[in-house]
DNA sequence: CGGTAACCTGGGAT
DNA sequence: AATCCCAGGTTAC
């Protein structure tokens, strides 16, 4: 497999670099300048979102009957929920809508819409995520306690998987200072929040080894269905949620299998992946893992030699997981964005592997360290231009098709 | 090396 | 109704 060969990145940006902490010690609650200061070890609970309509809950987590309806509504939602823990982050930092339901993960359903409440897995701590009225991120635990994990270390965990040390804010700013097209992407997206995660590697590839030639409902549905055979976490909102399972047990599963439930010719992907993973020394976990700390490219020509990997999905992986910052996955949106806006140049081409180093070489040396997050709202904007485009068709020639459950599909 | 065709599947367009 | 085309690509000629 060839290897892209991208540049060195560039050195951080000096208020990036500032604000950002040495890898090895990670920091749990890391200051955000533009936020004011507001956590103590033991923040109070906030008050939750306001459930105008409570819904039944699930079994499991409904108080006895009796006693619950001689409670006011609200405290009945707030003994059945738990509590709400905010989180250092404001809008401008972490747009949820931006962030979970926009292709960098597939994981994440929404569980309610007003307010609007995200749930999925951040590790073994099943959380809800919703804006408080301020505009704070706030996070509920669904399976603390004894068996579960502590509100604290949902906190740590949660930190972790949304980058909470890297400013947003500021990355932004350079960025739209740089370039118009962004800028006016970013307007339009509502100033700012689109933020790339920090995910688990062994997630993180299994969920791009299901993108490829692939559309966003399908996706989800194959994604849904490996991570249903990991560990059960419990269920919110009609969802049942569970841990994503080791490499181990993705390694069990048979070719065949993955073919009955739809994954087509991804199937041998998934398990011949798993199968080369588990045979790393000291495991795949670690093998992964140890990416975060080599440059760029060897950490391309290293996902590359996974079956069903090739240049985009390694780029995904890096970005998304392996703190690869300026990796630049190029897509079908990605390319189109380019060859209008970046190197027009470009313009009826076809997307080589020589070309996207080109563009992914032109992306880093326009915005720097962090590219692949400029890049990351680029294509945000280019998929929601789309949606946009799509709804007005739909509503204008088609009679109204019964929606299927399209849930979780990014819709403004 | 660059261009091209299969490759699973499902929904929407023609 | 049948067929084509496309969807956040990768692999094999």
């Amino acid at each position: 497999m060839r290897v892209p060969l991208l540049p060195r990145s560039p050195p951080l940006p000096a208020v990036a670099a500032a604000a950002m902490p040495p890898r090895r010690r990670r920091r749990i609650r890391p200051p955000l300048p533009p936020s004011p200061p507001l956590l103590t070890s033991t923040p109070p609970p906030a008050t939750p979102p306001v459930e105008t309509t409570p819904k039944s809950e699930a079994p499991d987590h409904c108080p006895p009957p009796a006693r619950r309806r001689l409670l006011p509504l609200v405290a009945a939602a707030a003994e059945a929920e738990g509590d709400w823990h905010p989180l250092p982050l404001y809008p401008a930092d972490l747009s949820l809508p931006l962030t979970l339901p926009t292709g960098q993960t597939f994981l994440w359903r929404r569980t309610s819409v007003s307010p609007l409440r995200f749930t999925g897995a951040v590790g073994a701590h099943l959380v809800s995520l919703s804006h408080l009225p301020d505009g704070r991120i706030a996070f509920l635990l669904h399976n603390g306690g004894p068996g579960g994990g502590s509100p604290s270390a949902a906190r740590a965990a949660l930190a972790d998987y949304l980058n909470a040390a890297v400013p947003l804010a500021d990355l932004w700013r350079r960025f739209a200072a740089v370039d118009a097209r962004f800028a006016e992407v970013a307007a339009r997206l509502g100033g700012g929040g689109a933020r790339v995660l920090r995910q688990d590697p062994v997630e993180c590839v299994f969920q791009f080894l299901c993108s490829s030639n692939n559309n966003i409902a399908r996706i989800e549905k194959m994604v849904w269905t490996l991570a249903g055979y990991g560990e059960r976490l419990g269920e919110v909102g009609g969802f049942v949620f569970h841990q994503f399972p080791t490499i181990e047990r993705l390694a069990r599963l048979s070719e065949q299998e993955l073919r009955e439930a739809g994954f087509g010719y991804r199937a041998k992907y998934v398990v011949g992946t798993a199968k080369i993973l588990q045979a790393k020394p000291g495991g795949g976990e670690k093998w992964l893992a140890s990416l975060r700390t080599r440059e760029l490219p060897e950490v391309i020509e290293a996902l590359c030699t996974l079956p069903g990997v090739g240049p985009k999905v390694a780029a995904c992986v890096a970005l998304f997981s392996l703190d690869q910052n300026h990796a630049i996955p190029i897509d079908t949106h990605v390319w189109k964005v380019a060859t209008q806006y970046l190197m027009p140049e470009l313009a009826g081409k076809s997307l080589t592997p020589k070309l996207s180093v080109a563009v992914a070489d032109a992306f880093v040396a326009k915005f720097g360290s962090y590219a692949g997050w400029a890049q990351n709202v680029l294509f945000i904007g280019q998929l929601s231009a789309q949606k946009l485009m799509v709804a007005e068709t739909t509503i204008v020639s088609t009679k109204p098709t019964k929606r299927k459950r399209s849930g979780n599909n990014f819709k403004t």
